[in-house]
DNA sequence: TAAAATATAATTGTATACAATTAAAATGGA
DNA sequence: TCCATTTTAATTGTATACAATTATATTTTA
């Protein structure tokens, strides 16, 4: 068993799956104008209404050098408003537009259309959540 | 139960699990001067020699938009040769240099300090991957 | 309170990814 | 054979990711 043969990687199926169920994403959120990054950040807009960039970061695992040029692009597209904290301005908060928030009507068929092309059965949806949460508690 | 919401997606911790493992890899191929896109295209010619750049990215699940620059670099750091094919000029093999060969002896302690930090069970290891596999074939 | 430390977003630079296109070569069918 | 099709790598353009740095603002501490 030579370690170092691919397909004895478990990392190498987890990079190429996460890879290939975003490429999935990609032909249906082009009909929001998102990116699939793009798209989690709207979900968790959808769910806050607001949140300071920090907040979003901690929750997306992502940090300012990805989501500063992202957010500047979601305003651009007019679903998102940015605004520097008066208390503290360090802090920079994203609110919904009101585009935005209607945006949500059209993303309520996104999740069917992947379940069913991904097609796992209810348990094993659940055991591959559970195993990546674990792998993921465990890196950080 | 909101589908839209980010905690119900089976895709978010797919993503972030990838992106978080990933970057496990970057400080112990640092010092193999490798990113791990550059790792699994080193472990295939391990295992191979030499293959055609379209061979190489139907089992790394990437194209030459990727592929092109990338080896293109690890040319350039002296690890692999890159030669057009006499019998048929629209392919290109790579293959490995001495360095190349002699830089497996220095990776062969990456997979143990990547499953020591991951830190799943065999069996639960065995089970991701599988559901990983089932994603994968699922998408194509 | 003044300086040091910390927190935050933005910037910079490097390396993917991938869709779409291009260019060249090879193949297949009329 | 000749032309349309297919195959392949490279190129182009857009969008991440992320480490490292920078610039401000805030908090802590001596």
């Amino acid at each position: 068993m030579d370690p170092l043969k691919l397909e004895n990687q478990l990392c190498f199926p987890l990079y190429v799956a996460a890879k290939e169920v975003v490429r999935k994403y990609t032909p249906l959120l082009q009909e929001l104008n998102l990116t699939y990054t793009q798209y989690i950040a709207m979900l968790v807009l959808w769910e806050e209404k607001e949140i300071r960039i920090k907040d979003l970061g901690d929750k997306l695992y992502l940090d300012s050098g990805t989501l500063t040029p992202l957010l500047k692009k979601l305003e651009k597209l007019g679903y998102i408003e940015r605004k520097r904290s008066k208390s503290d301005e360090r802090n920079v908060s994203v609110s919904l537009t009101k585009n935005g928030i209607m945006l949500k009507n059209k993303a309520e068929v996104i999740p069917q259309q992947i379940a069913s092309c991904i097609n796992l059965s209810e348990e094993e949806a659940v055991s591959l959540y559970q195993l990546l949460v674990k792998v993921i508690n465990q890196t950080r």
